[in-house]
DNA sequence: TACTTCTTGAGTCAAGAGCCTAACTTAAGC
DNA sequence: GCTTAAGTTAGGCTCTTGACTCAAGAAGTA
């Protein structure tokens, strides 16, 4: 059970957004690559996945860029590995064998629990200002 | 973020096996993959490495077979998973970009949460009694 | 010894993750 | 309207991993 990297770029690139948001100004795929150190290329994709997913609006042509939206407090954690990853515990077992009903009825109870848990972090989770920074050093 | 068909196939060999607890029988590959519908050939992957996390023992030769190495009640969900799929929740994410730190932290802070959760289901739970059946028809 | 059962290590196959390329569309500004 | 700077979309590539399969070996029992 490990999360993937497009998981992780997905959040950092989100955190990355949310630091500006609320600025009228929007954000270049370079630039969002350069600052979260990720493939250019690759985050092309996951924007566009973000985008489809409706955490962030983006503008062609000249001037045009990424931003959230709506605000960082109003984005869950859950909705993002959801617009990435799909389902956020996928309930894939199957009814067979002796056991099989009542060990997929466990793990999805888990899955509740734990959707509900990853559900109370939101995006500013992510935003840390520069006087918290001390707690990470 | 899916679970994979081995930690299935482990609860359901593993709920097997409690039903039988306490009874001084052995239980042979072929049983248990027949009662719960796994290959036989995978299942004997899946077995050595409960063995060798210490869930289960086994005996060879004749009369041979596998059985839990302790009560159901004592072996909890997490070190199923551990067993069978190594970390519960990888905590893999790398510190780079503006936002690593933080977005690490707080997945790592998760993953913690996580695992208490989990540790809070034994292997008991898999195992249901006829009268409850009913429940989860 | 012969038979049964677990043990171990290797090999196959398909699907998915991660990343790249290139052609296409939109819009600002001259 | 032309140019140019952006985002959009589709496809392909490579490497890893998951899910199995197979076969030879070791150990216990009769």
């Amino acid at each position: 059970m490990k999360l993937s990297h497009k998981l992780e770029y997905a959040c950092r690139v989100l955190a990355q957004l949310a630091r500006t948001h609320g600025q009228d100004k929007l954000a270049h795929i370079d630039e969002l690559a350069e600052a979260e150190k990720i493939p250019a290329n690759y985050l092309v994709q996951i924007l566009n996945e973000l985008r489809n997913a409706g955490l962030i609006v983006s503008k062609r042509g000249k001037q045009g860029g990424y931003a959230l939206s709506r605000a960082p407090a109003r984005i869950g954690l859950s909705e993002i590995v959801t617009a990435v990853d799909g389902e956020l515990l996928e309930r894939n077992f199957e009814d067979a064998g002796h056991s099989g009903k009542r060990v997929a009825h466990i793990w999805c109870e888990i899955g509740v629990e734990f959707e509900k848990k990853i559900s109370s972090y939101t995006l500013e989770a992510f935003v840390v200002e520069d006087t918290n920074d001390m707690y990470y050093i």
